[in-house]
Parts: structure tokens; sequence; C-alpha cells
DNA sequence: CGTGTATGAATGAACG
DNA sequence: CGTTCATTCATACACG
């Protein structure tokens, strides 16, 4: 996720090379760059004036549209939680070792514990009390152009 | 090969996370078996708890994380159909050949296993009958439906 | 040792 | 908003 796509996305030298159909976007580093900064100060679900604003400061970077920028936030929003929902889960049964590089001398009975009763369909336990809050955005940057300028200032 | 062929990675101690630089998953031979016999039992895309659940037991057989499963199924549904729509435009006249192993998959290694009790699905196989259906999407996938409103008047 | 193939992982787009 | 689809990137492994 987050820790790979640090340095490589930029498929410029991909297999699209000639043609590069670009039937989607496909946003550059630098692009992406901005998008992660703004959602990590606190944008989640950007209006429509600033997402038009976000597109056509991004637009410096290459090709996009509106969409696209709504589209990100919708998913990296989305994926954030629906990771963190996982993590936290599976989290509960990798008590051993964070890091089951090397686990062999440990690792044995905790194996034993036959778990032969695959039952999924439970009783539809509820997973999260909806809604953690979350909600701190707003302050000052739903509207007109303020936390856009970031450090990016290119022109 | 094409099928789920018995026969190639299986590396019992395989690197599940046993080692190697964690680059990626790589599930063992019980855990795609697993895997695969859920599918064939007509779980395609399990829902969050279903996923958690499979999780944990497959972590029986090597580390696994929820995100692996969940990758896993959307793999093989997407890969399925991607198969399928392939060969349907593509169907030329491909009768003869058929689906032919090349494979001499006449040795099975110690595939015997038996699933365990892998009666996961009670009688309740009602659940996703809905969404099985027997892959009947229509080809047509006609996307010319503007619905997308989105609130945003740009685009 | 280079190349094709199977498949894990990521993400843009879109649906309900 | 959560979930699902489609496409693509990246990598493990088999083949020759």
């Amino acid at each position: 996720m987050d820790e790979y796509s640090t340095g490589f996305c930029i498929r410029a030298t991909g297999r699209g090379g000639t043609g590069s159909k670009c039937g989607r976007w496909n946003p550059t580093g630098e692009q992406v760059k901005v998008l992660t900064e703004l959602f990590r100060s606190g944008l989640r679900t950007p209006t429509t004036d600033q997402i038009q604003k976000i597109s056509a400061e991004l637009s410096f970077y290459g090709k996009i549209e509106s969409k696209n920028v709504f589209y990100w936030f919708q998913n990296h929003k989305a994926r954030e939680r629906q990771k963190r929902r996982r993590i936290l889960v599976d989290d509960l049964h990798t008590t051993t070792t964070t890091s089951s590089k090397q686990f062999g001398s440990g690792e044995k009975n905790e194996a034993e514990r036959v778990i032969e009763t695959l039952q999924l369909f439970p009783v539809k336990s509820r997973l999260y009390a909806d809604d953690c809050k979350e909600n701190t955005y707003n302050l000052g940057m739903e509207m007109d152009h303020p936390t856009l300028d970031l450090r990016l200032s290119f022109v």
C-alpha cells in the first residue's frame, strides 16, 4: 500500500510506451503526493469547489479531471477504513510476533489447536459500532482557498 | 495449469511467512486448497466477517492476513470471468482442443488430505444465491447508463 | 540465465 | 459510504 507506492509509480516506462491507451487516469507521482498530503491534512470529502481547485492545481503535473480527484478521495477514504478494519481484526490472531520472519524455535504448539470447525456463518456479529468520530476535518478548510497551497506553490 | 493444478506450488513449508523478504504472500498448498474449495462451494465474494474467519482458519497452515484472502477471492473471480469473456469473444473454433491438460496430472501428490470438515456452509446456501446465479451477468454490459449524478456538475 | 505464465497486490472507476 | 468490477503493476516460478 502506502509503503510500497512510494517510489515507483509513474509507469512512464511501463508497457504503455507507445500507445498508452490511457483509458483511465494514471496519476503522476507529484499528483499522488499532493493528494496524499491533502488527505493527511484532514481533508476527506472535498466539496465541489475544492475538487475543482485541486484538479486545476494538479493539472500542472499532468492530465487530470475533477472526477479523478473526486474518486481519489472516495477511494482513499474507503480503503483506509477497510484496511484498518481488517488489520485490526487479524491482528488478534497474530499474537505471536509481528515479524514472523523466523519462528523456528517458538513455533509449534500454537498450531496445535485444531481449528476444524469452520463455521463461517455465525451470528452476524457487529463488527464495529458505527462510526468513529473522525469528523475532525472542517475547520477552515472547507471553503475558499486556504489549505490548498501546501508547499507546492509551483506557480 | 489452467485449473488449480494440484501440482505446482505446494511447498509445504513454503514461505507462507517463513522467510524471505516477505514481499508478498505465498499461499500454502493447503491454503489454496481450502480457498479453492470454498470458491467451488459457491463463495465468490465473502463478506468482511467471512474473510476474517477464513483468514483465521487458514493461519493454521501458515502466515496469512485478511487482505490476502480478500485479494484471493477478488482475483480468482475476476480471472475466471476474464477468461470466460476472453473465450467468448475469442471463440472462433476452438472446439477441438477442448481443455486437454498438457500436464501429466496423473500424479497427484499428497493431495489426498481430504479437506477436513469443509462443510462451511450449512444448508444456508441461499445466502449468496443471488450473487452466484450462474454468472448470468449480461454480456451486453451497457454502461451507457449515465446514472452518474455525483452531484458534481463538472464533467 | 532469459522469457512466458500464474498470480498476489494495488487502485481507478463505478454500483447499490 | 461500503462494496464490487476491471485493469494494471510486480513478482514467483516453470520452462527451455
